[in-house]
DNA sequence: GAGGAGATCGTCT
DNA sequence: GACGATCTCCTCT
């Protein structure tokens, strides 16, 4: 197996969390910003049936609610988005281009609508059940690019891990009893990089793209 | 390797 | 009926 392939099974194995507790409320009750640049380095979870997928978070971007016309609560609270005005720390999970589902954390007190999109990941654990979900086999030549292509962008990252609208919508990120959750394993990025966000049109301006610099993982 | 176009369907107006 | 927080394939260089 490839290099790079062989680096991330390494990875995997030496920092697969132990202490499976989610990162509690309180942090995600803060502005989309600072939650954005503190979730990098963090590690999100899913538990399954037998195993247990992971992978570090390494590039987001912050949505700012009713005042950023790029968020999709910009037009105030609807069927689709009404995770983004209710308590911090569950999941927003949303359809788009019909075939991607895109993966996303409320944020900022109960009430007010802001969210973390999530773009980017580093498989640490369940590589194989994640290469699965993706119809991706790690085996060949392209070894290297295919293991990036697991988790590097919003849709893939929602593919490798399973998530769906109608299985993950209005999850609690941050209960034990969730199959879905987000720890704290101790990593801290060195350098993380802030740039606009990519694949919108409106207020495409705004440095809200937050990612771990230099990592293989980051989706552009 | 880079860039462009098509696929595909839920959501909103 | 139009649009969209994307991905993949195909073509060109």
């Amino acid at each position: 197996m490839a290099l790079l392939c062989r680096e991330a099974m390494t990875i995997a194995k030496n920092r697969t969390p132990s202490a499976l507790v989610p990162i509690p409320r309180d942090f995600y009750a803060r502005d989309p910003r600072a939650v954005s640049r503190d979730l990098l380095g963090k590690v999100l979870v899913r538990r399954q049936p037998r195993k247990l997928l992971s992978a570090r978070i390494v590039e987001v971007e912050a949505y700012l609610g009713q005042d950023d016309p790029a968020a999709h609560s910009a037009s105030g609270r609807t069927a689709r988005n009404f995770v983004l005005f209710g308590p911090p720390g569950l999941t927003y999970v949303y359809f788009i281009y019909g075939n991607h589902y895109c993966f996303n954390v409320s944020c900022l007190p109960d009430g007010e609508a802001g969210g973390v999109l999530f773009r980017a990941l580093e498989p640490m654990s369940g590589i194989e059940l994640m290469a699965q979900a993706r119809d991706i086999s790690l085996d060949g030549a392209a070894a290297d690019r295919d293991l990036r292509k697991l988790t590097s962008g919003p849709g893939r990252l929602a593919e490798a891990f399973g998530i769906t609208r109608e299985r993950d919508n209005e999850k609690d990120l941050t209960s034990r009893k969730s199959d879905l959750f987000i720890v704290d394993d101790g990593f801290r990025p060195q350098h993380i990089e802030v740039t606009p966000r990519i694949g919108i049109t409106k207020a495409a301006e705004h440095p809200l793209r937050y990612f771990i610099a230099g990592n293989k993982f980051v989706s552009r």
